[in-house]
DNA sequence: GTATAAATGTAGCGATCGCTACAATAAGAT
DNA sequence: ATCTTATTGTAGCGATCGCTACATTTATAC
């Protein structure tokens, strides 16, 4: 029993890079065995329904994202337009694209408040906002939700091939 | 040939108001078929494949959209921040949650780059884009991707339950 | 009226879906 | 060594998917 939480965890792992490129919105739980190296069936082992399998992968980019986030700019406070330009630029990189790509199509699945989307978007989104946060000076905390919409709508226009930033 | 075309518009009329109360993430052409009162093998009558039938519905919605915007606000000139104020109180308003989710499910499946997805929501993206350029001040123009991206992010933000405006 | 073409119903194909029944094997415990 | 439990393979169920073959009805043309 100790064992098969680990198993999980493993499997959860080899699954995550996967979802990252390829996506969850029409995946089956044969090609996701594929993509881990098993079988449907041990997957059905491990986790009681394809949605439980879904929802621990989801959650654990979700961790992951968040130690990543912490460790990603430097300790030092910034104004809200300067935090605002360093992010702009971090999201154009392209080892972040397959992150940002999920992101939406995550929130597009969170739109029709289905489980284990729904919970799992509004999970990121307060990680993404607290860590914005952060990395503000105290006096322009306030405007951190501000800064997080105009950087989620330049990814998202970005994303449709319509220019926000120049 | 005439009326084929005709007929193909009310088919498409029919499934604009159920695509988007229901979206069209899972949804198969069995389903679509009642909800126009047809059958299955009608809809593949008039066109010749599933996504061609959601491609037409996504465009006509789309020109619908245009139109509506179009009447929407006063003809006057707006500064940035008024068009702001007043477009996310307007997306406030039960009347356009159906719109809403319905576009943020379209960027999660335009966001892997799939046909008809992604060029509907250049499309829509573009549309709105120049209907907020129309209603601002030449002097402020320019800032219109800039308001567009920091609306669609506070729509985003309250779709997933994290609070953006207060 | 009869020939031609458009419109529609019926039935089902082959593929895939999530999931499960059942049996076989591997691993531990005593 | 034996008994028990955990792990895995095989095979397939029932449902649904997009789509099509085929027949039939309905409208149009002459």
């Amino acid at each position: 029993m100790k064992k098969t939480l680990a198993k999980r965890q493993v499997l959860v792992e080899q699954l995550e890079a996967y979802i990252l490129v390829n996506g969850l919105t029409g995946i089956g739980i044969r090609e996701l065995a594929k993509a881990a190296d098993t079988s449907d069936r041990m997957l059905l082992y491990y986790f009681a329904t394809r949605d439980e399998l879904i929802d621990a992968v989801l959650s654990s980019i979700a961790n992951k994202m968040e130690t990543q986030l912490s460790q990603l700019l430097g300790e030092h406070k910034r104004t809200t337009n300067v935090l605002l330009e360093e992010l702009t630029v971090l999201g154009r990189a392209p080892e972040f694209l397959p992150t940002i790509r999920l992101w939406f199509e995550l929130v597009g699945l969170a739109a029709r408040d289905q489980e284990p989307y729904r919970s799992n978007a509004m999970h990121i989104a307060q990680n993404w906002l607290r860590w914005i946060e952060s990395k503000l000076d105290k006096r322009q905390i306030h405007q951190a939700p501000e800064l997080f919409a105009t950087l989620e709508g330049r990814f998202l226009m970005r994303l449709v091939g319509v220019c926000a930033d120049e």
